[in-house]
DNA sequence: ACTTGGTCATTTTTT
DNA sequence: ATGACCAAGT
C-alpha cells in the first residue's frame, strides 16, 4: 500500500487525518485539494470506516471517477467500489430513482435538460397567449431556476409579495402562472428539470423523515468539493443529511467561487464556520502548481476583491518567466499570434499539444482559436459549446429512446412525432396538446385509445398518429427483450431516421449519419463497461448519464495529444503548463453583463483568478484592438484586469518578438491593400482617473517601437475615408468596373451598393472590397 | 402540410 | 455571421 502521509505536508496531513466533526479545508489555488479528498477518503476507510458510509460530492463527474481510481490506488479497486461518489446532480437524480414514489415520481423519470425545459416554457407562454417579446423564455427559465435553487415554490411564490411585485415591475405579472404551470406540465410528463433534482431531494427528506433518516444513517461521512460554488439548495441537501452525524467535510476556495450566475451562493462556504458547532479550520496555502511570478500575479489581483476569507498563497516553486502580454490588431490575428507561439514553444521547449490550454469567457471566441490552431495545422479540442449529446440528429435519436422509456416525456414526444417527417403537423399537435391538457392525461395515452375522443381529426391525420403509436408500442414491446444497444439500433431502423439523413447528401448530412453511429457505438460501450463494473446497463441508466454528462465524460480515449480549448468556468480545477488568456478586453472579460454591481465584477475578477491560476509554468494575456460582435467590428480597449496585475509580473511583448511580421497579419485581415505607413494604433488605456487608485499608478505601456498618435480616429476609419460617394465609377479587382449608388454606415461598417457592369447589383462592405475609384 | 425566403435576435458563464 | 422563427407560396 501506497504510505500516502509521506506524501503531504504538515497543514495537508492534518486534514487528511482528522476524523470525526465538522470541518472546513480553505485551499488555495493549486494547494493539493485534490490530493487531500483523495487521501482524506482513503485515510477514512483505512481506519475502518466502510465505503458504503461515505459521500463525496465533486464537481464534475470526471472528478469523481478519477478520484475513485486515485482511491482504489490506495485501498484496492474492490474496495473503492462502494463509494458512492459524483455530483450532486447524479447523486440525487440515483436516490430520487428509488425514492421518487414518495413523491409520486415514476422512478424512470426523464430529466429535462435546458432545451427541453425552454421549449416547454415556450409552449405555455403561447398557450396563455403572452407576449413572447416580455416573456422570453430563456429568461423566464431563469427566474424559475433561481425561484427553485432558493426553494422558492409556486405556493411560497405566491406567499411573497415582493416576488410578486417584483415581477410585476418587470412587465411580467404573469410569471406565476407560468411557474405553476410549467410545474405541473414536467410533473404530468414524469419529467424533472437540473433544478427539480435538487429541489425535489429537499422535499423529499423534508417531507419523509423516515427517508431522511435512512440517508443520514448511511452517509456518516460526507464531504463536498468545490464548496463555495454550492447554491442554498444543495446547501440544505448537506446539512440534512450531516445533521446527524456532523462528518461534514467541505473544501472550497472562496477566491475561486464563480458560479454565481446559476444560484451558487459565495456566502456558504463564507458562513460555515457559523452553520456547524465546533467547526475544524484547516488552510492549504502552499501552491505547487505554479511558479512564483503567477502565484504572486494572481495574488495580486484578487487582492481587489473586497469579500473573501483571510488566505495567502504562497509557493516555494521558482521565480519562472513573467506573464506575456501581448496586444493585437484583429481577434484573427490574436489567434495566429498564439498558434504562432504555440508552435514555437512546442519547437523549441520539446512540448506536447496536451501541455496548452487555450481559454476565453466566452464560447463564441473559440472560432477565430480554431481557425488559427487548424491552419498551423496543431491538433486541438474544443471542450463545451454544442456538445455531441446536443446535435439535432443525437438529441431526435435520444428522443425516441426516451420517450421509449418514459411515455409521458412529452418533450421528447413532440420532438420526434414527426421526425423523420411522417405528415403530422403542428396544428395536429397542438390539437393533441390542447386535448391532452385539457383530459389531464399525456399525449402518449391519447394517442393510445384515439378513438374515444373526439379531437376533430382527418381520417388522414389519424391514420399517421395511429401508424406512430403502433411503432412506438412495437418499439416497447422489442425493448423489454433487448438490452441497450439492441434497442436503439433497432429504433434507428425502423424509424429509418439514417435515411432521412442519407437524403442531404451534404457533407454535414454525411457527419450528421456518423454521429448517429458514434451514438449506437456509445451505447455499447456504455453496456460494456457497465457491464465490467457490475452496475446498472439499462437504457433508462444510459439516458439519465448522457443528461448529466459534463463535456469531460465523453472524452475519446485519448488518441492524440490535443491543445485545450474551452471557457474559464470549464476550466476549474484543472491545470496546464502553458495557458493562454484571450480577450482581455473590457465588456468581454469583465463581460458587459457583469459590470453593473460590485459583486458581479469581484465575480468576473475571481474568474480571472481562476484562469491565471490554472497556469504551471507559463501564463499568457492577450487582447485584440477590433472583435466581431453580433457581426459588426466594433472597437475594444483592454480589460481593467491587466492594469490589476501588478506590472512587476507582466512583460508586454512587441510586435518583433511575435516573428511574422505585422504587415502580412494586416494585409490578410481587414486592412486591404493599404499600404502600411497609413496604419496606427488606438491611443491605449485611458481610463478616468477617479475609477482606481491603481489606474493612476500603473500607467500601460503600449509596446515601445510603435508610435503613439496624439488623436487617433480608429485605425480602420483612416482606410476607409477614401471618399467614395454616390455616382463614383470604381474598379473592383474581381467584378471590374461599377457604378456607385449607394453608400451606407460608416467606418468599419460602411457598405456601398455598386452596380457592375459583369455582375449587377452588389452590396459591399467597404472595408473588405478592394476598389479603386476611377471618376 | 411542407418549403422557401426574409427578418430578427443573438453572446456570458453550466449541471 | 449564424441561426431561429415567421409569413406567404406550392
Amino acid at each position: 500500500m501506497i504510505n500516502y502521509l509521506k506524501n503531504l505536508n504538515e497543514s495537508q496531513k492534518a486534514a487528511v487525518v482528522h476524523k470525526e466533526g465538522p470541518m472546513i479545508i480553505i485551499a488555495g489555488a493549486g494547494s493539493g485539494k485534490t490530493r487531500v479528498l483523495t487521501y482524506r477518503i482513503a485515510h477514512l476507510m483505512n481506519q475502518g470506516v466502510d465505503s458504503f458510509n461515505i459521500l463525496s460530492l465533486t464537481f464534475t463527474n470526471k472528478a469523481a471517477r478519477e478520484m475513485k481510481d486515485r482511491i482504489g490506488d490506495v485501498v484496492g479497486t474492490s474496495e473503492a467500489k462502494n463509494l458512492w461518489m459524483g455530483t450532486f446532480h447524479s447523486v440525487f437524480a440515483r436516490i430520487l430513482r428509488s425514492e421518487g414514489s414518495h413523491l409520486g415520481y415514476p422512478s424512470n423519470f426523464t430529466i429535462y435538460d435546458t432545451q427541453d425545459a425552454v421549449r416547454l416554457l415556450s409552449s405555455i407562454i403561447k398557450e396563455k397567449q403572452l407576449d413572447k417579446d416580455k416573456y422570453k423564455p430563456k429568461q423566464v427559465l431563469s427566474r424559475i431556476s433561481s425561484f427553485k435553487n432558493s426553494l422558492i415554490t409556486v405556493k411560497a411564490y405566491y406567499n411573497d409579495p415582493e416576488l410578486i411585485e417584483a415581477d410585476k415591475m418587470a412587465q411580467r405579472p404573469k410569471m406565476g402562472e407560468i411557474y405553476h404551470q410549467y410545474v405541473e406540465r414536467c410533473f404530468k410528463a414524469g419529467a424533472m428539470d437540473f433544478d427539480d433534482l435538487l429541489l425535489r431531494t429537499n422535499e423529499l427528506l423534508t417531507r419523509f423523515p423516515e427517508v431522511l433518516a435512512k440517508y443520514q444513517d448511511r452517509f456518516k461521512y460526507i464531504l463536498v468539493d468545490e464548496y463555495q460554488d454550492t447554491n442554498h439548495s444543495q446547501y440544505l441537501i448537506v446539512r440534512a443529511l450531516a445533521d446527524r452525524f456532523q462528518n461534514i467535510c467541505v473544501v472550497g476556495d472562496d477566491s475561486q467561487s464563480i458560479y454565481a450566475f446559476r444560484g451558487a451562493n459565495i456566502q456558504n462556504i463564507l458562513n460555515f464556520q457559523r452553520d456547524y458547532d465546533k467547526v475544524q479550520i484547516f488552510k492549504l496555502e502552499q501552491n505547487y502548481r505554479s511558479s512564483n511570478n503567477i502565484v504572486q500575479a494572481a495574488n495580486s489581483v484578487i487582492e481587489k476583491n473586497k469579500t473573501k476569507l483571510d488566505k495567502e498563497v504562497w509557493t516555494e516553486n521558482s521565480e519562472g518567466p513573467k506573464i506575456k502580454v501581448m496586444r493585437t490588431y484583429t481577434e484573427g490575428e490574436e489567434g495566429r499570434f498564439i498558434a504562432d507561439s504555440i508552435f514555437d514553444n512546442m519547437m523549441n521547449l520539446q512540448l506536447k499539444n496536451s501541455d496548452f490550454a487555450i481559454l476565453y469567457r466566452t464560447n463564441a471566441q473559440s472560432r477565430a482559436l480554431e481557425d488559427a490552431l487548424r491552419k498551423k495545422d496543431i491538433k486541438h479540442r474544443i471542450y463545451g459549446g454544442l456538445s455531441f449529446y446536443q446535435r439535432k440528429e443525437i438529441k431526435d435519436t435520444l428522443a425516441y429512446l426516451r420517450l421509449l422509456i418514459n411515455p409521458n416525456d412529452e418533450e421528447a414526444l413532440k420532438r420526434v412525432i414527426n421526425y423523420p417527417m411522417r405528415g403530422i403537423g403542428v396544428a395536429t399537435v397542438d390539437k393533441l396538446s390542447v386535448a391532452a391538457n385539457h383530459y389531464k392525461i399525456s399525449i402518449f395515452e391519447l394517442l393510445r385509445d384515439l378513438n374515444n375522443y373526439d379531437l376533430n381529426l382527418n381520417s388522414g391525420t389519424k391514420n399517421k398518429l395511429v401508424g406512430f403509436i403502433t411503432m412506438m408500442q412495437h418499439f416497447q414491446i422489442e425493448a423489454q427483450s433487448k438490452n441497450a444497444f439492441e434497442v436503439a439500433e433497432f429504433v434507428v431502423k425502423q424509424t429509418r431516421l439514417i435515411r432521412d439523413l442519407e437524403k442531404d447528401g451534404t457533407p454535414e448530412g454525411v457527419s450528421r449519419i456518423e454521429n448517429v453511429q458514434e451514438l449506437l457505438n456509445g451505447i455499447k460501450d456504455f453496456i460494456e463497461v457497465q457491464k465490467e463494473k457490475d452496475e446498472d446497463d439499462s437504457l433508462a441508466f444510459f439516458l439519465e448519464d448522457v443528461a448529466l454528462a459534463t463535456d469531460f465524460d465523453n472524452d475519446k480515449k485519448d488518441e492524440t495529444p490535443r491543445v485545450s480549448l474551452m471557457t474559464i468556468h470549464l476550466a476549474k480545477g484543472l491545470e496546464f503548463p502553458y495557458v493562454y488568456i484571450v480577450g482581455l478586453e473590457e465588456n468581454l472579460f469583465p463581460s458587459a453583463m457583469s459590470m453593473n454591481t460590485r459583486s458581479e465584477l469581484e465575480e468576473e475578477r475571481r474568474l480571472f483568478y481562476v484562469a491565471l491560476t490554472r497556469a504551471e509554468k507559463q501564463a499568457y494575456l492577450t487582447y485584440a484592438q477590433t472583435r466581431y460582435r453580433w457581426g459588426k467590428l466594433v472597437d475594444c480597449e483592454p480589460s481593467r484586469f491587466l492594469e490589476e496585475i501588478d506590472e512587476k509580473f507582466l512583460e508586454y511583448l512587441t510586435v518583433k518578438e511575435s516573428k511574422h511580421t505585422q504587415t502580412k497579419f494586416i494585409n490578410e485581415d481587414i486592412f486591404g491593400s493599404v499600404p502600411q505607413n497609413k496604419i496606427r494604433f488606438k491611443k491605449p488605456i485611458q481610463r478616468s482617473p477617479a475609477k482606481s487608485k491603481t489606474a493612476q499608478k500603473i500607467e500601460f505601456q503600449p509596446p515601445k517601437n510603435l508610435k503613439k498618435v496624439t488623436n487617433p480616429a480608429s485605425p480602420k476609419a483612416n482606410l476607409f475615408d477614401n471618399n467614395i460617394v454616390v455616382g463614383n465609377i470604381v474598379n473592383h479587382t474581381k467584378f471590374g468596373k461599377g457604378e456607385v449608388l449607394s453608400v451606407e454606415g460608416n467606418g468599419a461598417n460602411q457598405k456601398a451598393e455598386i452596380r457592375f457592369a459583369s455582375v449587377g447589383v452588389k452590396k459591399l462592405l467597404l472595408q473588405f472590397a478592394r476598389l479603386t475609384i476611377i471618376s
